[in-house]
DNA sequence: TAGATTGTTAATCGATTAACAATC
DNA sequence: TAGATTGTTAATCGATTAACAATC
């Protein structure tokens, strides 16, 4: 149906213009063209009907883009319309927050289980999941098929549980460790979000404006 | 000092070439080829090399880099040397988890207060630092003089804040909300953290891998 | 010295922007 | 029809990779 590869750059910008669209759909727009789009998201009108070119025509010359109709098909190419079951492993600070945090539904995800080895956290309640012991992970996987799979625990403990997951069927992962799950297994989907780097950047970027200030 | 302007892609790539060397270091390593490097990193030994050469010579010919040397280059660049004072607003699940989990002397920064509206959170302790009522947030800041703010509020929430925020002098923001700062506000330093386009991209990977195999 | 590996220039590749014919 | 705006091709720009002379 789609074209053959869509490059990770245009990806990443789905999601904002499905949000955009959203947002356009709900102030009562109707019709937007390319160059009003990218107005206000920042871009140019070339790059956004490049971007939509990779997956169609949703377009018609001289009147734009319906937003209803281009958000349910970008939704579509997100694949935001089929809701794959999702395991969070670790329920700590962080995997708590994601848990709480997350609206999985939208993001075409169900949390459907939640994993830790901690005595002190095994049996606590996020949302409506109960935390169980890692231990019945696998058997919890033989049942569910989850097949996607969070990783929100220490890095020294990853490799052993992403072997075990990739064994049950998961062929997702969003991963919040510093494991290399790219390198070790390229035949996975990974997201990584690395929050330590992302707040590296901003200090690398709050030191050099100075710099490059003092440069021009 | 450091070269005129430097890409995205490479500043990106910094804390990673940083965490890597951290485990060589760790590891016993003393030195350390690109193309050794560039072997366990999955990139090619001429990026890195590239890489480095954006900010000065740090390697020598026939021998390669050394690790601890290169690491600590790379930890000024970041400016991981200066320790910046920084605030978060918001402290839900989220603001709590990041207040944390993260190592902020680590990457650069040192949290030094709390913000939120919420009654119930308000003089909840988040490791040593008490939660404050945002209104006193202006006077915080006049004291303190907080260079950087992590915005982990609403988004309808957020553009107030940040204007108040950038009126006391923050002049970079750690953005886990969906407003579009960047748009707004030129000449600020943003680093943003989408987790739900994050999400979503793996979505459309999880979703399409299938489709790719059914075209190959 | 000979071997190794950098720093750096040149070539390639990919992504963004510009231009314009097609068409609503 | 005339005006607007797409879809798409061509031009430009930037980032990655390859090659190699410099040099440790």
């Amino acid at each position: 149906m789609s074209k053959n590869t869509i490059s990770n750059s245009v990806i990443r910008r789905l999601p904002r213009y499905y949000r955009f669209l959203g947002e356009l759909e709900t102030n009562g727009y109707v019709r937007i063209s390319s160059r009003e789009l990218a107005e206000k998201m920042g871009l140019t009108a070339s790059q956004i009907r490049q971007d939509f070119n990779c997956f169609g025509e949703f377009g018609q010359q001289g009147y734009g883009y319906n937003v209803a109709a281009l958000k349910m098909e970008i939704g579509k190419i997100l694949g935001l319309d089929q809701i794959t079951p999702m395991i969070l492993i670790g329920a700590g600070n962080l995997g708590k927050a994601i848990a709480s945090h997350i609206d999985f539904k939208s993001k075409g995800f169900e949390l459907v289980g939640i994993f830790d080895r901690n005595p002190a956290v095994i049996g606590d309640k996020i949302g409506d999941i109960t935390v169980s012991d890692i231990s019945e992970m696998d058997s919890f996987c033989e049942e569910t098929k989850p097949q996607c799979a969070i990783l929100c625990i220490p890095k020294e403990a990853a490799s052993k549980e992403v072997d075990r997951l990739i064994s049950k069927g998961v062929r997702a992962f969003w991963n919040f460790t510093h494991y290399d799950l790219r390198i070790e297994h390229s035949d996975i989907s990974v997201e990584n979000v690395h929050l330590g780097d992302s707040l590296a950047t901003l200090s690398y970027r709050l030191n050099s404006d100075n710099e490059t200030c003092g440069n021009i």
